[in-house]
DNA sequence: TGGGGGTGGGACAGATTTGTTTCAGATGGT
DNA sequence: ACCATCTGAAACAAATCTGTCCCACCCCCA
């Protein structure tokens, strides 16, 4: 508590006034940072749009959002409020219909369970805010470095495709 | 303390004559698992060996091992710790000029910064032992999956290679 | 000049955590 | 049976955290 209103730039106490209890606070931003994911889904138009065009538009989600969201995973607090761990299987499965769907229409490769896909992205996007924070990715280049990672992954078109065996070798 | 003690099986007192003072708890495991970490580098042989070849050795990692070093740098008391941050710096840059190495051999897209394949390889793996801890995942495929997605990306390769751009409309 | 309304500091009791000590019981080897 | 060693339960003081007061202060508006 003391942390947290030292962080916001506040006292303890108008913490307390603002939120009441601490689990009540949690709970809280708990949702804000839910209905917030939510928003961008819809804008994003995860649910209809055209798959890539949505990705597209999804990568540039703001980075600070998937820091919250990741921090609001790692608290312990979270996961013994029932409301909000209906919300994020919620989320995960509304992410994971998002996927499925991109198989269908030929997109994501179709061996690769959607329910790995939403834990791969969301890995990654918390990873690209880290390493932003870092300092070792440049904001500018986040998007573009998420995007071909998580697409086309880290190995050249040489490597990736070793079938007709004729490379590498001296 | 209790917590910890409860899920090793063990009573408060015993915890406590074993290690100590709880910053010395925390130490102690950390130094631990920076040491297995650096072992499994070696024998993967991520510093010599064939790109490919140490890289299909470092994806069989004992999901354990991803799992606790995932806790560890959530542990924010580890970063008060000026040898341990230090340690982790050495680990993050020696698996950095892996990656560069397997770019310097055409096996890895030239384009993306090593350190960033560093964060997003990592977060994969974090990724991966809780899409198993939650049931998604089955052991059996975890390897197979963190290959694919780290190594392709999670594209079809028609949807991967849109500039031909003769695909995907009706 | 005189209030509202919000804020911070300080103090407080209650709860929780932490580290230590003591003692009783279990274990295992000789 | 005897002793060494380890363990757990309980109790304890010290420290920390939490939630709640109360009061002084500041700022803005009338």
């Amino acid at each position: 508590m003391q942390e947290i209103a030292a962080a916001a730039g506040v006292s303890r106490t108008t913490l307390h006034r603002a939120f009441g209890d601490r689990a009540t606070l949690v709970e809280r931003v708990s949702e804000h940072v839910l209905a917030e994911c939510s928003r961008l889904f819809d804008e994003a138009g995860i649910d209809e749009a055209p798959v890539m065009a949505a990705f597209d538009r999804l990568i540039e989600m703001p980075l600070p959002l998937a820091k919250a969201y990741a921090l609001l995973l790692a608290e312990p607090g979270a996961y013994r409020i029932a409301r909000l761990v209906e919300e994020i299987r919620t989320q995960d499965d509304r992410f994971e219909r998002f996927f499925a769907r991109g198989q269908a229409d030929g997109i994501f490769r179709p061996e690769l369970p959607p329910r790995w896909l939403v834990y791969s992205f969301g890995a990654q996007l918390t990873a690209l805010w880290w390493a932003v924070d870092d300092g070792f990715v440049g904001t500018r280049d986040a998007t573009r470095l998420l995007r071909a990672t998580v697409l086309t992954g880290i190995a050249t078109d040489a490597a990736a495709a070793p079938d007709p065996g004729s490379e590498g070798k001296p």
